[in-house]
DNA sequence: ACGAAAAGTCAACACCAGTACACAAACCAT
DNA sequence: ATGGTTTGTGTACTGGTGTTGACTTTTCGT
């Protein structure tokens, strides 16, 4: 009776079927935790225990999403250092590829933006120590920079955390923004820019207040 | 029978103990949507359907939650705005300041923060909408700047944005803070202080990208 | 092609959800 | 003190929830 509703591609295993309902639930507005799993087994096409045979319960299933999320993010950081550009075009760079990830895999970003500070408590600081790493990275690799390379890894972090919660607003954005509007789309990446720029702008005359 | 829970002031009225009751649930770490209406009214000592002599619907309990904390938001603001100081503290005494603000009214900043990204759409709206406002009041007070009155609407906006993001974070920090490490709370106060030094430290040679 | 393992089904359960309605108590201005 | 308004109670109903166990179907390696 109730199947499709997504374009089944043959080899796709119900497993994911979930996991893309759940992540396109929460992309509804659902919280993850309000989420009810008979109406999730519904959407995909299938029994409510049947659930039981791909996930143990209901938040493994999300923390299987955290995971797959995060990993998402990862290979952006990756990318961002793996392809090292000249410093003058490294902002734009990064920002540009940074918003078009965002724009490319929606759910998944919207999923961790979301469940930061969700009601789940397992899900919340799986997401919170991937994101504290995420800002460790960052910190050593602004380490790397010609003009931060003296700086003290306190000073690194504070930064880090500055750039990473900018960011963060900058995600909310883009996901807000309605799917076809270039303009906004670009309006947003040029404002996160700058906020880098501005952000970088000042590290040369940085003096830390305290060691 | 299922009675106190919390001390009773005696003219405490069930309105304001329910909307305190869901503040509390929320600071617990359950979200707003996925809360009991039943449990709700059963921590404060009332029978479910007398939930409706005091609010229409759950939305509507969200909604007034929004109106109290936004207001104790808004009450910060214009603390720091009249209190004027010089320049060289300014930034000191705000970040402590809101930083007391936010230990001596957790559940409402906690509330905001959750909710902001939450599962209810009214109020993430509700929520979104004030602080769009709050960034506005910002970038104004930022124009009063000696070194910012030059400044055109569109970076003043941008440096706003950089810095509520900055201070969300912080916000975050201080309410996952055991609440008696005051070691720690300094510590969050000078990161914060930090980052913004570094912003301001950038502003005097900023120059706009584009119009 | 067979047979075990994986995936899905079915019926049933005990429980908790919101809310309608009629009634009782408490409050408070007159 | 009285009587209307506000606040709280009790019962009851409908419908949704997660999870159980035993059963059937499908899948897939050999």
């Amino acid at each position: 009776m109730a199947t499709t509703k997504t374009t089944k591609t043959k080899g796709e295993t119900t497993r994911s079927a979930l996991m893309e309902a759940a992540l396109r639930q929460v992309a509804r507005g659902r919280s993850f935790e309000a989420m009810s799993l008979r109406k999730l087994t519904g959407s995909v096409g299938i029994v409510p225990t049947a659930f039981y045979r791909h996930f143990e319960s209901m938040e493994a299933l999300g923390l299987a999403l955290v995971d797959d999320s995060l990993r998402t993010l990862r290979r952006i950081m990756r990318q961002a250092r793996e392809g090292d550009l000249p410093q003058e075009q490294i902002i734009r760079a990064s920002v540009q590829t940074y918003a078009e990830y965002v724009r490319a895999n929606p759910l998944h970003f919207n999923f961790v933006l979301r469940e930061r500070y969700g009601g789940v408590a397992a899900l919340r600081h799986a997401i919170s120590t991937g994101i504290q790493l995420f800002v460790s990275e960052l910190a050593t690799d602004l380490g790397r920079f010609p003009i931060l390379n003296t700086w003290n890894a306190t000073d690194l972090r504070m930064i880090a955390a500055l750039i990473v919660g900018a960011v963060m607003e900058t995600t909310e954005l883009l996901l807000e923004a309605p799917e076809n509007d270039t303009e906004r789309f670009n309006e947003i990446v040029r404002t996160s820019e700058k906020q880098l720029r501005l952000v970088m702008l000042a590290t040369p005359q940085w003096r830390s207040g305290k060691g």
